[in-house]
DNA sequence: GTTAGTTTACTAACCAGTTAGTTAATTCAA
DNA sequence: TTGAATTAACTAACTGGTTAGTAAACTAAC
């Protein structure tokens, strides 16, 4: 597990450590939450022992914040790229709801620490996600917010709630990958095989083409340049289930 | 807790009992999950010794299992219904969008075990989901796919894969209801007050009436009617944090 | 030889499930 | 119809296993 390289510095395994039980916190606070978390497995995962957690984290707390610090800096940073493109608003929010897509393939534990999150949240329990609603979500909001107001007064998108938009767009994706498990037991497909996931990307970019456009002919098109620009993301596939 | 009523025979309050037991339950269940939920809070809550929810029901995984019986038979009933109205299949649809709005508005409980137990299948733990998934899903799924095809066959609906027109149109509803903590935090309303429900249900169907639509027109008519004659079920609204 | 990094061995708290019992309603024999 | 026997409903207190967190010892790099 820990090669002793003679040309690392003390400090350089230190480090290398920590972000090995912050690498292991992730997926066992993923899978788990905070509550339903063992600290021991974490210690283990990361070849550790468990006393150590605390040498580096003071608290199971601190290091499940820890651990969500660092994956809302990665999701941060792949989800805002995206609305920086040069193009009509209607592209953008192609490309975004896309893009969104494929984070959630490619960021599965943020998907699973959020899904953790809302629970804590909305049993009253106060949790990191304020940070994270301030450092992501309220950012974000805000881009998808002018972006399909925009799409609107234009004359591209149709004339409806914009929040609608969003919520049907993005919810699209977020409802197909939470209900996989269900997807998995009544559907004659597994809804994580990279075809199928390549199918459902593409169906969800080419329906918000027909749906949303004023001009469907023009949707669509937006929808088949945009798909066609945008390869998928390599899925780590046979990674979740430890 | 326990008035004693001299008409009541021991049977009757034993029924009484079991059935607090069960309420409780849920409500725990639903807040924290299997794992997660306290047999002690359950006990209290129904205000009864922990031992009388072994006596009742052997073990807590049974507890668990009892309360989801019982809730998955009401929310079965209350989502069937929708498909047997007379009507087209592009209609149908929007009341089925509609209820399913409704169905979470009044059955919270039920969507926050479904989130458990999400969870739960995702880890790879065997959980009560098979059996949902058939007595519930299954049917409810079969029902949207054979309504979709049929709308789209007929022309009502745009030519788009069918399972996207679902995932959006439910999907729009769980990410709302979901993500509820997060609109909290990042919008200038209250996400469970009841004008903003009124508003986010009517805009539900008003977009998918100009979404889906071959003919847009078409579309909002029939939303509009269908929102004109489905009244807003009353919501039992700060009933959630206990 | 000092100190950052790491482990061993422990504790206090918690919690699902059990045990041994009490109370009171119901049954049934005379 | 009465009161003794039986059983259903229920509880207090405990058990055994688990887990977050800690104290103190050890080790190797500087």
């Amino acid at each position: 597990m820990k090669p002793p390289n003679p040309t690392e510095t003390q400090a350089d395994r230190a480090a290398e450590t920590r972000s090995r039980i912050l690498d292991a916190a992730l997926t066992e606070f993923a899978a788990s939450g905070l509550a339903g978390a063992r600290t021991e497995q974490i210690a283990a995962a990361a070849g550790v022992n468990k006393a150590l957690l605390y040498y580096y984290f003071e608290s199971k707390k601190k290091l499940y914040a820890a651990t969500l610090e660092m994956v809302s800096v990665r999701v941060r940073d792949r989800s805002m790229a995206v609305f920086l493109i040069e193009a009509s608003p209607g592209e953008r929010l192609l490309r975004a709801a896309l893009n969104h897509f494929d984070r959630i393939l490619t960021q599965r534990e943020f998907q699973s620490l959020m899904q953790h999150e809302m629970i804590r949240l909305h049993k009253g329990e106060e949790g990191a996600l304020p940070i994270l609603a301030e450092r992501i979500f309220a950012p974000l909001h805000a881009m998808f917010q002018s972006m399909v107001r925009e799409a609107i007064a234009s004359g591209e998108l149709i004339e409806v709630d914009w929040l609608q938009i969003v919520l049907s767009a993005l919810g699209g994706n977020v409802f197909y990958f939470l209900s996989a498990p269900v997807w998995r037991l009544i559907m004659p497909f597994e809804p994580f095989d990279t075809e199928v996931l390549r199918a459902r990307r593409a169906s969800t970019v080419e329906f918000l083409g027909q749906a949303l456009f004023q001009n469907r002919k023009h949707g669509a098109e937006l929808a088949a340049k945009v798909l066609a620009d945008t390869p998928m993301p390599a899925t780590n596939e046979f990674k979740s289930l430890r």
